[in-house]
DNA sequence: AACGCAAACAACCGCACCAGG
DNA sequence: ACCTGGTGCGGTTGTTTGCGT
């Protein structure tokens, strides 16, 4: 499985670097200094502690193997579905998405992905289209119309008009991220804003899974709002999963599922 | 038993970001 | 304002193992 005997040593020059599987001897040096010195700075403390490896293999040893708490072993069915719904939601945020699985590393669950997920995910895509109830209100004489759960997406049109984000009610402050929320198993899903006005990651993800709704109309106004409306709102980061989180940058507030500011 | 292929996963690489000088 | 070094992240590679033929 692992790359074990593959021990050879380049030459940068100046010394010797090792590269390759670590040995049993190496792992228990870097615990070792780590124990007693802590983690200052990975590239000066690898003299000290012995090793002839960078900085950045030692660190990555460290994370993904040696740190305590870290989880060997099987991921679970559990593990799996979070996996799977934070990765709908975030796309390959692999950092995001392990430190919301304590004791995996970034490392392994991108691993699990590759290997086992990304093919099934693909399959049951393909088998499945998505049941989600998801409705979209477009209408510009409407904008402001939100039944949860349901989609509310603000007509570009109005998008200027609201002033501040404070302003906004909640939810159609995070249709008009520019974003879109999709309502799933009673959740509501919110992804970050573009500020790019276009479609990458999980927004790609979302963006799918619009387009593969049967009852989903106003497509079109979604991608309309996208280029425009980034300068109404603050540098937000929405989180996911378990209702809507919705951070701002400078202020840090969070919104729940019926809105309520906090 | 031998071979070939695919799966698994640790480790490497390149890039981006950030802080400090 | 620019440069440099350190760190973190996501993509990719390299090697072993397991399984089918």
């Amino acid at each position: 499985m692992a790359r074990y005997p593959r021990v050879d040593k380049i030459s940068n020059g100046k010394k010797t670097v090792k590269k390759g599987a670590w040995s049993a001897d190496e792992d228990r040096k870097l615990v070792a200094y780590i124990m007693r010195y802590g983690i200052w700075n990975w590239t000066h403390m690898v003299e000290p502690a012995g090793l002839a490896r960078t900085g950045k293999s030692c660190r990555l040893r460290w994370m993904n193997y040696l740190r305590p708490n870290i989880k060997h072993g099987n991921i679970t069915k559990e593990e799996e579905e979070i996996i799977i719904n934070l990765h709908r939601v975030l796309g390959k945020r692999w950092a995001t998405i392990a430190s919301r699985l304590p004791g995996r590393t970034d490392n392994e669950i991108k691993n699990y992905w590759n290997t086992h997920l990304k093919k099934r995910c693909a399959q049951e895509k393909l088998e499945m289209p998505i049941a989600c109830d998801v409705k979209v209100n477009s209408n510009p004489n409407n904008n402001l119309t939100h039944q949860n759960p349901s989609i509310a997406i603000l007509h570009p049109t109005e998008a200027t008009n609201l002033g501040s984000p404070r302003d906004i009610p909640v939810l159609h402050a995070s249709s008009l991220c520019p974003s879109h929320e999709v309502v799933h198993d009673d959740k509501i899903l919110v992804n970050r804003w573009h500020s790019r006005g276009n479609m990458m990651g999980e927004d790609a993800n979302l963006w799918e899974q619009l387009q593969s709704l049967k009852d989903f109309s106003a497509i079109e106004d979604l991608e309309g709002i996208c280029p425009n409306s980034g300068s109404l709102l603050p540098s937000s980061e929405c989180m996911y999963s378990d209702g809507v989180y919705f951070r701002d940058s400078q202020d840090d507030f969070t919104i729940d599922l019926w809105g309520n500011w906090s």
